[in-house]
RNA sequence: GGGGAGAUGGCUGAGUGGACAAAAGCAGCAGACUGUAAAUCUGCCGGCGAAAGCCUACGUAGGUUCGAAUCCUGCUCUCCCCA
């Protein structure tokens, strides 16, 4: 295929991004690229320490959906091998280590999850233990020799923790080593991730070099707040929103952000321009969340499914009525107190004594009607609607 | 290799023999208010129990004691200083 003008494609590839490393050669590489006729080779790596993506790696995605648009080649790399070690990339402290085997789990989830935003045609998926697990003692130690120990301790993340004596092991130290190793292996052209990914893509820069390849581009994304509106969004945290989860809860947490937040995320993962997000400021907050929502919804499902979202939203939290579309349960124990049935229905509670604070502070309703007794008697008929605290909403049939 | 300090609930961090299921803050949950926003206010916030209470928990394994988060010993891990 034919390839767009280089300098179109530089525009389009820089919408949203941080940072460009260095630009000019990006610019050449694509000159290189469109004369050539030959497709670059982008990469992402993400490592498997997760089981589900979410918003914040999809803002790297898309920029991947963009390349892949432009008749690039992508490379999603599965860092199994790198997942091992642990990304010290940002942390404050050593991340926990992980189990091979959910390293396995982990790379299948992320595998089926990528594809909900690139093209599955025309995208390669590696895994870096394919060629990491060969790396002998040899080549590793020739790796060591190229880097050097003030170099790393010079990063912000490093040395913020050896100021303060929080311990760093030497196997974080090695981290950036194998993956710029994966660049050269892959000999990519161009590298994505993070701003806090700058060091590893650069350090791949200088691998390529010493391997006598043309050094790949980093091209640098920003790093996205969770839900809460201060820290990375994370699995860890809590403040995430999957990119497997389902269009109602996609746009629940959307609706749940903070106004300012809302901003953010147009920015980040929206695509509006800034003239549009200009107008949509002038507008209620409320309607333009919705609309955010509603394009996220579009994106990660469909817009048939961004639409019965909205509608489900609004029936819940605007009109306050009980949706008609809802999860069903089955209630089948002998039990008629409502904390029994709480308990075993709820997605949410899992323990007696949440279910018995959460109904004495008033947060079931069956039926429309209150029952702030953990140890009333509910209603003596085979199915109703129940309303587990502000967000749980089921059908439970009686058996 | 030598010397010193330390490990407390999801996190930060008080507690140095009984009043400790463990202060305080953050996070979380529920309610009120709303735009399920934010902010704010109120309550809850280890498990089981209607309750009395019982069980599990202050790195880990033992020990001393009527009684241990608190004292002793081994072990694991972390930090600091010296080499």
């Amino acid at each position: 295929m034919a390839f767009a003008d280089p300098r179109e494609q530089l525009k389009i590839i820089k919408r949203g991004t941080e940072a460009i490393i260095p630009e000019d050669e990006l610019l050449s590489k694509l000159e290189a690229s469109a004369k050539d006729n030959r497709p670059l080779k982008v990469k992402a790596g993400f490592d498997p320490t997760s089981p589900d993506l979410h918003l914040g790696h999809g803002i790297i995605l898309k920029k991947l959906r963009d390349f892949q648009a432009l008749g690039h080649e992508v490379l999603f790399l599965i860092g199994d091998f790198t997942a091992y070690i642990g990304d010290p990339s940002g942390r404050s402290e050593t991340r926990p280590s992980i189990s091979k085997e959910e390293i396995i789990k982990n790379s299948k989830t992320y595998e089926r999850q990528v594809f909900k935003v690139l093209d599955e045609q025309n995208t390669q998926v590696l895994s870096n233990s394919h060629w990491l697990s060969e790396l002998g003692p040899e080549e590793f130690m020739r790796l060591t020799s190229l880097v050097n120990v003030s170099r790393i301790l010079d990063r912000d993340d490093f040395s913020k923790r050896y100021k303060e004596g929080v311990s760093i092991s030497l196997r974080e130290f090695i981290y950036p080593l194998v993956q710029a190793y994966d660049s050269v292996q892959m000999c990519c052209d161009i590298e994505l991730g993070g701003t806090d990914q700058t060091f590893n893509i650069l350090l791949g820069r200088d691998f390529q070099r010493h391997y006598g390849q043309s050094p790949q581009v980093g091209v640098f994304l920003p790093i996205l707040e969770g839900t809460d509106g201060t820290k990375k969004m994370s699995k860890s945290l809590g403040n995430y929103i999957g990119l497997d989860e389902s269009p109602q809860d996609i746009y629940g947490k959307l609706m749940s952000i903070s106004d300012e937040l809302m901003w953010r995320y147009y920015l980040l993962l929206s695509t509006c321009d800034e003239e549009e997000i200009k107008e949509l400021k002038a507008r209620h907050p409320m309607e333009a969340k919705k609309a955010l929502a509603s394009e996220i919804v579009s994106w990660l499902h469909d817009p048939q499914s961004a639409l019965e979202a909205t509608r489900d939203f609004e029936t819940k939290f605007s009109k306050r009525s009980f949706p008609e579309d809802v999860k069903e349960k089955v209630y089948s124990s002998s039990s008629r107190k409502v904390v029994d049935l709480v308990l075993e229905v709820s997605d949410s509670v899992s323990t007696r004594g949440q279910a018995k604070r959460l109904i004495s502070q008033g947060g079931l309703v069956i039926n429309g009607e209150k029952y702030a007794d953990p140890n009333s008697v509910f209603p003596d008929d085979t199915a109703f609607e129940v309303k587990i605290g502000k967000k749980e909403f089921l059908k439970v049939e009686i058996k």
